[in-house]
DNA sequence: TAATTAATTTGGTATATACCATTAATGTAG
DNA sequence: CTACATTAATGGTATATACCAAATTAATTA
């Protein structure tokens, strides 16, 4: 199970040992995980070496450590992707309905002022403009607008934005994915929204603008998506 | 500096203490913090507790690491409250403008079946309800209604929940608190939004609801919060 | 002088050990 | 059988040590 050779630590190794097991169900939401002392010698590795993958397990909610009794399976794991909030299709899924997405138009378009000051790169320069609605159950809930540094992102195509963008970035280019800002505001439907997602008019839209940047902080990603405010809402979970 | 004897663990004390000299300005963002080795040997503790500061706070983000070269000061500490949320006076502030709050009403009031719900109390039970408009620069920005489980948060006055409210209920009351949920959602404004925010009708609002629960998961607050959406704009920070 | 190499410093990983505090299980006296 | 004390198990804190990998600095060589 523990490879000592291995360059990959042994901690990591045993975090994602323990999170496959979480996602396989062998560990139950609510199940005692084995102790640390028992683990240690199971697998003939340090106690503290074993409470470092704990530790981090904890951090990232996976686990609770409670002294005395033991440390258990996170019974709700929240975020899946960006900090506590919810995505998309995760939330479709979770209401038991189908997600799915319809590509309006993929292409390279010059990027206007306000747009180029987001990516922090010249009037004019080149990014990938992808239009999309997303729907849930083949009714329209947002109409969703990325926009991408094709300077900065190479050899994109609308298959890859649309499965894989993120894991496209880290593993195919080598870069870093590092934080982002998000932005939540009420608006009223503008005409290409009407469009995309049959409202009527004045209809309230809630309107999502996030920021993605690289490692360093370069910004490379700005999604605008336009959410029905009757059938949508944005959750987020908060830690302290 | 470090008290071996004290019941308060000798890393906490050590994080206490970097975390101070951030805040005096005696280590300024980007400087590089003293080594580890350094550390540990100046306070005469051990190498690996020096290791347990410092990783929780960057863990924290108040401090970065880079192998080879040191231990780093984060240029920019974001979230002071709720993750990567940022509260409304802070907000305000950092626009320059000056926040204020005006207290509508403070009463004790039977739950209502959802919020009853939400604060998973039986229905009728009683519970603080808070109104108040937050305004800049005396222009009303948001209507916002608190609710607080009475039997859970006792000796409630309305100076607290405007003040230090988290700071009552886990200095005073000895609760902890833990994480929190968030939700936003667009709408058309109703009548007491109408009238408290002073806008016209049929002006979209960004709702905010909150629910905060202590840190054995009970919840113990509920916040509804009625932007102006041609005001406001909920700026969120996300780790990845 | 410039380029290369070696040594030093830094954080990263891993082990072994010790004792504390809380909780649960066990044993014991009434 | 109950109430109390004891024991065992668990996570929490702390130390000492060792070696690795990346970055910097110093020394050496061409």
């Amino acid at each position: 199970m523990i490879d000592k050779q291995s360059p990959i630590p042994i901690y990591h190794q045993l975090e994602e040992q323990i999170k496959s097991k979480i996602e396989k169900g062998e560990y139950k939401p609510g199940d005692a995980l084995p102790s640390e002392r028992e683990y240690a010698e199971q697998l003939n590795i340090s106690r503290m070496t074993v409470r470092q993958a704990i530790t981090n397990l904890v951090n990232e909610r996976y686990l609770h450590r409670i002294k005395g009794k033991g440390t258990f399976i996170t019974e709700k794991k929240f975020e899946q992707n960006l900090n506590g909030l919810t995505s998309f299709t995760e939330d479709m899924k979770a209401r038991g309905m189908t997600p799915s997405n319809k590509l309006i138009s993929f292409e390279i378009v010059p990027a206007k002022k306000n747009l180029a000051n987001h990516l922090n790169i010249a009037e004019h320069s080149p990014v990938y403009e992808v239009k999309r609605v997303r729907l849930a159950e083949d009714i329209p809930m947002a109409l969703e607008r990325t926009y991408i540094s094709a300077n900065l992102i190479k050899g994109l195509t609308d298959n890859i934005v649309q499965s894989s963008l993120y894991q496209y970035i880290e593993n195919d280019l080598g870069l870093k994915i590092g934080r982002a800002s998000q932005l939540f505001e009420a608006t009223i439907a503008n005409d290409e929204e009407l469009e995309y997602l049959n409202i009527p008019e004045n209809s309230p839209v809630l309107l999502m603008k996030r920021i993605t940047q690289l490692d360093d902080g370069t910004p490379f990603e700005v999604v605008k998506s336009s959410y029905r405010a009757d059938r949508y809402q944005f959750m987020l979970d908060l830690e302290r």
